[in-house]
DNA sequence: AATGAATGAGAGTTCATTCAT
DNA sequence: AATGAATGAACTCTCATTCAT
């Protein structure tokens, strides 16, 4: 694996990209190594030689993917607004914004959720709910509680917006399912979630 | 097929149970029949006996499955209530209890999203957005718009409520995975949800 | 296979016809004993009870064939008749007849030649040879030598005779292959094989 | 398909020998890729990585056959020869030199009108045909009529002479199967077909 | 006499991984 | 550092044969 990190950037991203896309693609298992290879242009040797085995070279995608995500979408979430529902309507922007530079990366990710646990070794796992939970946090961090109303619980209010907020991404996801990423006009999305950010902040903030 | 369903109850559950388990746990690809047999402690030619091809066995525990969800658990929520949260509510509760007693099903049934539409026959993808739809009905049937304040939109408040519970209910999953379902106690969990559902009716309801 | 023998006509022949168009249709090893009780309309058991498994019933098939087509065919040829080409040309009569009586025998006999040595046993072989030989015997018997030319030798020129027929119906079987047997017009052939038959005559009988 | 070209001639006649004489002696279905590989000494991965199918090293063998067939029997014959019966006789000689240093070739092209048209791509069926009709032209062209007695058609005459000489060909077959070919003294054989030759010139040619 | 459920070996094929070059 | 030929276990599925009923 550090024999591969010692690649050259163009050798190594060709790579990369060839293998993201057949994860993404196909899943963990149906995925082929073969196929990787092709794509990549490479020997079959090769892949053995930079990661000692599909796993290895699975996680490796892994790491690399969650740290991706990390520096360009989380980091680039504006902790200065102290608004929740600001805050979370910046981030669903960069999120579109970081998925549409990095849709392998995403596409990827997207696929985690489907190797099963059987197979997927349990620090995966675990590496997976930090970022969710460092992805919190991000989210939570100097938030200005006093925008709810005083009758509430802010930190469960909190947590529905968000719920309600990640349930509509997902409704919308299911929507878009099939069609090309970039060729996708979201301005009439944009519109239909401020409508809910609309009521969300009518409901749960002070007049 | 028919060899199948004429088999006494027992062996039946003994061969269902061992193939939701090896679907549930690696997908429909992944999946191995061989697996399955050794586990249902049937030889090996009776599944395709029973089952003309995996793809059979993989469609009729589908359907098998979403008799089980429609009946265990749609139709046991009670349509008489017309307080929308109060219905939430209840659904939850019968959800849990149809979770606890056909654990088997509800794991399948959530492996199937994962399963690429490429490969799933679309009378099936039929069937499952039917439910869906069946579902939201049930949810939304004869429900009393004028709880909801005044100058939200109330079917985008549904939505969202309903949205804030499915995301709290996704979460308690993952806290809970690999706990045995069996032995959870639900209590802790059921005043914590009351807790979410009474700042929703705060939120959105009129005063 | 003596429980087979003492079963009523009637059922004997389904289950006779049922495997005979299977072997038929299909060889030896592609032949499957679930569609011949399938079609037969008997157990799967009853197969193994009447033949301890499918080579012999196969054997057994081949025997009974061997045997109708010494009767409706062989026997049927008209050993007054001395002239061996006048005989001959009886024979393919003969044969066509026996041929659309009795479809299924045929097909199957002619498909044993695919059977390849390996799998099937000497003495059927054997059978078959003596069949051939049997049958050349019945065709040269009481046949009148002096009508071949007697520069030439009367046996090797016989010889000659059958071959070239024999060339013929080959060529026409290919031909015709495809075509339903009973479907055929054999008219426009019986023209073409009295053209051959009269060469073989001037060329081989005396002026 | 090229990965087996590019292998070194010894391995690449092994494997051959191995499939060509697993289908010859079992037809095309009944043939084993295991029994090929076991015979041939190769990893059972490595039929397929040669060849994607048991039906493409079905198809390669069998234009193999074809181009031996003809580069080592019909290309041989002697064209310059219009004698008829004379160039079947020399035909003769160099289809048996032929077949003696061919048998696997020879066997599995014997085997080919067997197998089923159903299963064979037309293409393959064509060839044949084609290999046939090639063979045909080979044999008649630049042969001298007038040899034929004047009072025969001479094409069917010709037709009749061939049919002749292959069924004595398949009779010779026949009796020596079981024989190793290489340990047969041809001797008594060549005697015995010239005797049928000059029996074919006295019939069939003019005085 | 009769059934058909049950078995397990074997079919063609794929694929991650190794290793000689 | 690089190749791709080689392996063999595992895959889904078929089938002749047996056996409890």
């Amino acid at each position: 694996m550090e024999k591969f990190i010692n690649l050259d950037d163009t050798k190594k991203q060709t790579i990369l990209d060839a293998a993201l896309q057949e994860f993404a693609e196909h899943g963990y298992r149906q995925a082929s190594t073969n196929r990787i290879v092709k794509k990549a242009g490479i020997g079959k040797g090769m892949l053995f030689y930079y990661f000692k085995s599909k796993k290895e070279l699975y996680e490796y995608l892994f790491e690399y993917s969650l740290d991706i995500v990390v520096n360009a979408y989380f980091k680039q979430v504006n902790s200065a607004e102290t608004d929740f529902i600001e805050r979370l309507k910046q981030a669903a922007q960069v999120k579109m914004k970081a998925q549409l530079e990095n849709e392998q990366v995403f596409n990827f990710l997207g696929s985690f959720v489907l190797a099963k646990e059987a197979e997927m070794p349990p620090h995966l796992q675990k590496k997976y709910t930090e970022m969710n939970t460092l992805a919190a946090a991000l989210m939570y961090e100097g938030i200005d509680k006093s925008l709810i109303r005083k009758e509430l619980d802010a930190d469960k209010a909190f947590q529905l917006i968000r719920w309600s907020i990640e349930g509509y991404q997902n409704e919308l996801l299911q929507r878009l399912e099939g069609s090309k990423i970039s060729s996708i006009d979201f301005g009439p999305y944009w519109e239909e979630i401020y409508g809910y950010l609309d009521i969300l902040k009518k409901s749960f903030y002070r007049e």
